[in-house]
DNA sequence: TATTGTTATACTCTATAACTATA
DNA sequence: TATAGTTATAGAGTATAACAATA
């Protein structure tokens, strides 16, 4: 398999991954790139590692935590080492809500991936011995 | 692999490619939408077709396609037979630049997965094994 | 009547620069 | 001085509703 041809599986995989996540996000009254921050908490991360693991620049973050935050998610919760660090922490709701959405989603994914067409599958076969060792 | 893992796995990759997306798109002064919906030109497509393909609403097909046609990389063109139907066309600086995207993509995509780490590898190998037949 | 692309509107995401409060 | 989060700003992506041209 030629990069090029690695590349153009990953960018076809990416596309689906990117139309689950919309419809998924559409179901919960939420954007893609909330659910997808709800699913990047991992433990309480500060703005800044949040920023990095969504790939978007840090003043981003502050909008998007705001707005979930004015849902009843998530809050803000002081560092007690450093005060000029703030961490995200899911509230209950907030909770309960990101495991529906991964149910959700793990329901989209498995479903979408039993209805491959032939060339698809092979296309994916492809990207699957690339990718193993 | 459960579902769940399957769909993590996906999620991984659907974020890892955004990021590699979002970098290449920075480089050739472009956004991670414009390098795709470039990259999604097979043929000469409609504004619904595009949509479709990127899983977006027509209405927003028009101003994407207004930003890159300013930029002399794309044209419209009157379907001859339905006079309703605008077609996209590449123009020959877009398909230069969509093929430098291409080959910047896909040797980011190589770099990339040449890179993994010990558990990022096991978690795509395990992917491998749930796509491949 | 139905469909295609467009416009108007409102909201979200995005990066850059400048600011504050902490360190 | 340097860093973390914020604000202001501008541009781009997004969906909904209403519209003109065409079928």
């Amino acid at each position: 398999m030629t990069s090029r041809d690695l590349a153009t599986a990953v960018g076809a995989l990416h596309r689906e991954a990117a139309l689950l996540y919309t419809r998924v996000a559409r179901d919960f009254q939420l954007t893609s790139q909330q659910i997808q921050l709800l699913c990047a908490l991992a433990g309480e991360p500060s703005f800044g590692e949040l920023a990095t693991a969504l790939g978007c620049d840090k003043t981003n973050v502050t909008g998007m935590v705001d707005r979930l935050q004015s849902r009843g998610l998530l809050t803000r919760r002081s560092d007690t080492k450093d005060r000029r660090i703030s961490r995200v922490v899911l509230t209950e709701d907030g909770h309960r809500l990101r495991e529906h959405v991964r149910e959700r989603f793990a329901q989209s994914v498995a479903e979408r991936f039993s209805r491959l067409t032939p060339e698809e599958r092979s296309r994916y076969a492809a990207l699957a011995q690339a990718l193993a060792p």
